[in-house]
DNA sequence: TATTGTTATACTCTATAACTATA
DNA sequence: TATAGTTATAGAGTATAACAATA
């Protein structure tokens, strides 16, 4: 954690408080829980020179080799304008490199680099550690619990969204 | 949603089938889902202009008009330095505004303006009635539990974050 | 000395539109 | 025509450091 972001100390209003229905409580405590958890992330990452971003690259990477950049800009739900932004960052830094498709030579596939792997797997690690320590805060039955409820809900964000 | 912006068509990687702990799996499902949901919520706003941080800054007034900037940064888990641009921004919109505090002649308190309270009047049935939407697959047993685990997810990043 | 807010600078991520080269 | 990737442009958010005014 960088010296300037402090975590809160005094206690400011909060809204988990408010009277409201527990579909609003939850969302409400979701996206203050995606604040802070993308910011211990981030925080772990910074050490590597990675960006939460970049990481989620390499992360896909490592598990699907050779995808497309529009299938990564699927992936990422993200715009194919931004996936090259975001692919020219980390093949200047060395982790991943596009190669030509020889059936359609207007794709281009990515591939991680022995460099990408080696960080990837350097990373993982502390990201791991982090996950570890949050998350273990539940017992296994109340994480299975919860990871099914985060598919639902991610579900039911793709369908309507 | 955006035109340009189309949800993943191809299946891609799963992460969440890799075999790996039950905190790893629940992690990975919650930042895909974080993702999701804030895009979900962002583009509900851009309808009327605003972004999810002003959303939050315009919220967090809502509930607790008066606050100096630092507090501000605290809450949203920022530098003193970001809440500079962002109060800028909302500011010059006419939605929120620096009043010098009489006591403390360093501090600038921030109050919602009238056009401030009335646009987040106006935005947030749109957003309740996403958060409804999506929330409202869950029964409310499920949110209650989701609820307190979110709760304690943070309270865990916090304290060691 | 410490704190509040500010300015200055730079980088990442994102959105949009127009462009190219292929198909 | 449609698609994959690119370029160009703009804006938002963030991190860092140095600074002014005040306590």
């Amino acid at each position: 954690m960088s010296p300037t972001r402090k975590s809160a100390k005094r206690e400011l209003p909060v809204l988990n408080d408010d009277p409201r229905s527990w579909e609003f409580r939850a969302a409400v405590a979701m996206l203050r829980l995606q604040g802070r958890l993308e910011r211990c992330l981030s925080d772990g990452l910074a050490a590597h020179g990675l960006t939460l971003a970049q990481f989620d690259v390499l992360m896909t990477l490592c598990h699907g080799d050779g995808i497309t950049q529009q299938e990564l800009a699927e992936w990422l739900l993200v715009t194919k304008a931004n996936v090259v932004g975001l692919i020219d960052r980390v093949e200047a830094a060395g982790w991943v490199e596009r190669r030509a498709d020889p059936d359609d030579r207007r794709v281009k596939r990515l591939y991680l680099t022995n460099a990408g792997r080696k960080l990837a797997r350097k990373a993982q690690p502390g990201q791991h550690t982090l996950i570890q320590r949050i998350f273990g805060r539940l017992s296994e039955a109340e994480l299975r619990q919860l990871h099914g409820m985060l598919v639902r809900l991610e579900k039911a964000c793709s369908e309507g969204g």
